[in-house]
DNA sequence: TTGTACGCGTTATCAG
DNA sequence: CTGATAACGCGTACAA
């Protein structure tokens, strides 16, 4: 019946004679107690907590990494901080500050995009960050992301393999990293089948159903022969598939779509439903998890980790199997 | 240069020779020196923090939620745990445990519907609970919620403002209760016109594009006499919009239409872009968060309250300035 | 104006 | 096997 006994009997440490054991789980468990976290921790000098600062305003991409984190960290007991700094540096700020005041044990930073962004500025506390769909542009930063080149190479490949030669590219800002990567993927799977020049036509703009619409009625205005697109993301795919159908093509035969992103209420409302290259982000945030559970227990690594996508194959580029695999090519 | 002497140079308390102040602050920059929260609040007897119990597995509505609840306590240096249960009682049950656990000053639980759930089971901890997209069956909750009854209002005067008699109303499925108070809402305005009977066709379905292209087809199919469309959401509402064009209709001439959510990826995307109505959800988070901090001050607040939705007007029904003006109709 | 001692709720260590 | 006590890092009365 004296404090110290409580905790014994309660974390299963010590030896105590089963009996007082249950008596005091019985007490307890009447009683409602709770033992306070708080007060552990600061015994501890750990929180069991982890931050992520989110810069991803709508959380289109950091809602599954999200996701993918809290499942990792629920095994190690760990709640999650959300900061969304919403790009506003002076929010980060504030954001951080409370971070490093709370004694997180980690940090995890994710983006909107994986273009390179400064560090976060710890101000000399030693917490463990990752950066998981985002990059830091200082050199030891560990940062996951997808393999955004074997994602285009398999995107790519399915199109070749179902007997399509004549492919076009409608994509996103030519200053996106990811749009520069999954256009390099698809270069290298076209040259690997010889089918690298000339270069196939390629259109930047912006990540819009409305771009898609507009560049899938331009390519068929100019006539350009064509049996295959692939598209930057899934509103790109849609905008395109809308676009043939009101010209009349019969999709997927007389030309078969891929898309990228795996949108869920998009890809499989197309129609016909959608092709699409999944870049397993719920995967990739666990993975962030777990590597930042490794970097608290002092396991030091650092360096651009690249996570495989995977082909997800519907019905808007014909009923083939898929044939990468899945391993990476970057 | 003693340690009860840096708290009060830190915290500006207590009288102290302005230059000791400053020297401490100068030596606290200069070795990082941060307050540990922990300690601070384990004597306190309070967290700072709130949990935020979310079961929507993809934030379509938990997001700007979220946004919003963050907005308002950050100003109070407060922040949210992110608790994603996904719908599954074990997490929830999990994650509870964690927040009573870390001693959180209050909760906030979001829906992935606002339909009525089984109350939280806090195990007799008295922490303040506020419901924000979701409700309680329990009496005595405190539930933030728009008012789809007004939202279905507006939505629908704004069609006969225009000059549209014949509607039709394509919606979610029958059980949903937003479905069954937007469905209100039309009713309404109708009967206000005198439009009231017969009653309008309404189409209940999923949530899907797809369901509003078929129920858009079906009901050209029936040849029935139709100038506007009311649907249950964008998504609903892409659909139509493209069957509706895919048959030759002029929009908005021939047919109006007008969406609910205002989903930006979706709404300025269509062609026509859709008018449609926005809950203004960051706005309800942030109401949820101010109301929260009212409950841990010791307010005492319950009842289910209704936040007005707004009328977002793009093309696809005109360009009629809005009627209804926000005020609650319900 | 500054230093000292106590308490917040735990766990761990040691003495009984 | 169980009870007492120090320590975690802070704020805060109170003593110097």
């Amino acid at each position: 019946v004296t404090i110290g006994t409580v905790s014994k009997a309660l974390n299963e440490q010590g030896k105590l004679r089963p009996e007082t054991r249950e008596r005091v789980r019985a007490a307890a468990a009447r009683l409602g107690f709770r033992p306070n976290d708080l007060a552990n921790n600061l015994v501890r000098g750990r929180s069991f907590t982890v931050g992520l600062l989110s810069s991803d305003p709508w959380g289109y991409y950091s809602i599954p990494v999200m996701t993918g984190i809290e499942d990792a960290l629920s095994d190690a007991r760990i709640s999650v901080f959300l900061c969304s700094a919403r790009g506003d540096p002076e929010r980060e700020r504030q954001h951080l500050d409370a971070l490093l005041a709370k004694r997180v044990d980690g940090i995890v930073v994710t983006g909107r995009r994986i273009d390179a962004r400064p560090p976060i500025d710890l101000g000399g506390a030693g917490v463990p960050v990752v950066y998981a769909f985002a990059q830091s542009i200082e050199a030891d930063a560990l940062c996951l992301v997808p393999d955004d080149v074997q994602g285009g190479y398999i995107a790519t490949e399915h199109l070749l393999q179902s007997g399509r030669r004549h492919l076009a590219h409608i994509t996103g800002p030519a200053e996106q990293e990811a749009v520069r990567r999954r256009r390099a993927g698809m270069m290298q799977a076209l040259a690997e089948h010889g089918l690298g020049s000339p270069e196939p036509w390629v259109g930047y703009g912006s990540w819009t159903e409305s771009w898609g619409y507009a560049a899938a009625n331009r390519l068929l205005d100019d006539g350009r022969c064509l049996d295959a697109l692939f598209c930057g993301n899934d509103h790109i795919a849609h905008g395109a598939i809308d676009a043939l159908r009101e010209r009349g093509a019969r999709l997927p035969d007389d030309i078969a779509i891929v898309g990228f992103d795996n949108r869920v209420r998009v890809a499989t409302e197309t129609r016909p439903a959608l092709t699409t290259v999944d870049m397993e982000l719920e995967n990739l945030g666990r993975e962030a998890g777990l590597r930042l559970l490794g970097l608290i227990d002092g396991r030091a690594q650092s360096g651009v980790i690249r996570f495989p996508c995977r082909l997800v194959i519907r019905q808007s580029a014909g009923v083939l199997a898929p044939s990468g695999n899945g391993r990476s090519r970057s």
